[in-house]
DNA sequence: CGTTATTGGTTCAATAAATGAACCTCGTTA
DNA sequence: TAACGAGGTTCATTTATTGAACCAATAACG
């Protein structure tokens, strides 16, 4: 059921480690057949969804996103000021930041703001989906965050990405409430080995997290005496966003981020 | 034939004017039975591509969309520095400026950049495709784009916007001649009244054009005194712009705009 | 107030559209 | 040159899409 949900879903495949991908390819990433493959690649090419290098034959993500993203942000302003926002930020800091949203399945990073200021740096995928117990938008996002997300914990397996990541229900859930006093998260290689996260909410209207703001940085940098930095330039963006998204923060979430 | 395009054209009719569409008017709009559309919306909706509001039970474009842009910026990168290049000129002219591209059913505007200087400021839909016969940037498109875009000119018939469109194929050409001479456009309230466009072109890899940078001016701030500081962004903008595409200039192309 | 439109959403038989195995052609590789 | 995998096509079979009528709920109206 959904023809055109089928179509959608193969844009799914596409992701930052492989922008272009080739028909064959692409049908046996979807299981589906070489014929309907095709077919849905030139509803969506014809759409502008997606893009065919002429020259390679490859299929890319085309130039209609581009106009759709300009609509939403219309539609649900907001992104605009963030990318704004999150681009001083990178300036200060010198790190790499990206912003998550809690979509239907999950944790979604939607905008990625890298660093410009270090060669080694956190480069993220836009494309991926945050693990709720790895990383530490996901731990923030589990504090702050509607309480259905909580109740799953219990459910769902978690998986073990590196040595350090979290899986038993338990240990995840002394995290959450530590976060939830300290109001920021953050991580070190769980999701993957020599990266450290540092995470705070955004809060909706209804004063429940609807995002997260997170600032990614490699080992080598993570040293205690950028802590303060970061914790400043991350409490001011969770404020100041969840401002921009028309929330509210809870009366309980501290005024500023202490170690 | 082809249900997947059917329900992806629904998202044609969330516009600037319109972003929040209900489901009967959608149907109305798009001609389809109302299970019809609401089968498409849904599909749409498990992709995030469209987002209903609980309370107005309105339909919206979704947050996926700016997943997909991000894919896309990866694909093929110019629209993130392209955005701030327009940004930094925005300050220094003090004007809205937009960025089209050519798609396959027309000249699409892909990315606008407003004023935030004047509070009187021309306000562009990126939903909008440009009529090549009214606008700056539809000139000059048919004057560095494709041949076929020239061919076509004397099939077409050309919409009639204003009282100084230009309809007659032949005026429409010396235009174009005019043009690729002088390297910049201007349009003096062709597509809309009040509104003059003064546009220059972005070039591919093959020297032809695949774009367009427009600046747009409120009838009231376009005195000829500001042109050569108008005319000096636009400059800089198609040549740098054009490097980001990793285009080439012509080599006919002239290395400044004269009024 | 009762009436009338209009909204979002559902149902189900009729039908039109999607599917997939086999096939074709062409460029690489062994 | 033979084998392979690439992109793409064909067409009988099957499956999902379609749309008129219908329902419940809300908004508009005399």
């Amino acid at each position: 059921m959904g023809t055109a949900l089928n179509a959608l879903k193969l844009l799914d495949y596409f992701s930052n480690a492989r922008p272009e991908i080739g028909l064959s390819l692409l049908a046996r990433l979807s299981g589906l057949n070489k014929a309907t493959a095709l077919r849905h690649l030139r509803a969506l090419e014809e759409f502008g969804l997606i893009e065919q290098n002429p020259m390679t034959k490859s299929y890319a993500i085309g130039p209609a996103a581009l106009r759709l993203a300009a609509l939403r942000e219309i539609a649900r302003p907001g992104i605009e000021s963030a990318r704004q926002k999150m681009q001083a930020a990178m300036q200060i800091v010198g790190e790499s930041l990206h912003l998550s949203l809690l979509e239907k399945n999950g944790l979604q990073t939607t905008l990625v703001v890298e660093t410009t200021q270090h060669s080694v740096r956190v480069s993220l995928d836009p494309s991926e989906m945050l693990p709720l117990n790895a990383t530490a938008s996901g731990l923030c996002m589990l504090s702050f965050g509607p309480a259905h997300l909580r109740v799953q914990l219990d459910q769902d397996v978690q998986v073990q990405f590196t040595e350090s990541t979290l899986t038993d229900p338990k240990l995840i859930k002394e995290q959450v409430a530590q976060i939830g006093i300290s109001g920021w998260a953050n991580s070190s290689g769980s999701y993957e080995d020599g990266v450290f996260g540092y995470a705070a909410p955004i809060f909706g209207i209804d004063q429940i997290a609807l995002g997260t703001i997170a600032i990614a940085v490699p080992e080598s940098r993570a040293t205690s005496d950028r802590l303060p930095e970061i914790l400043s330039a991350l409490h001011a963006l969770s404020t100041d966003m969840t401002a921009d998204f028309g929330g509210q923060l809870p009366d309980t979430f501290p005024t500023e981020f202490h170690p």
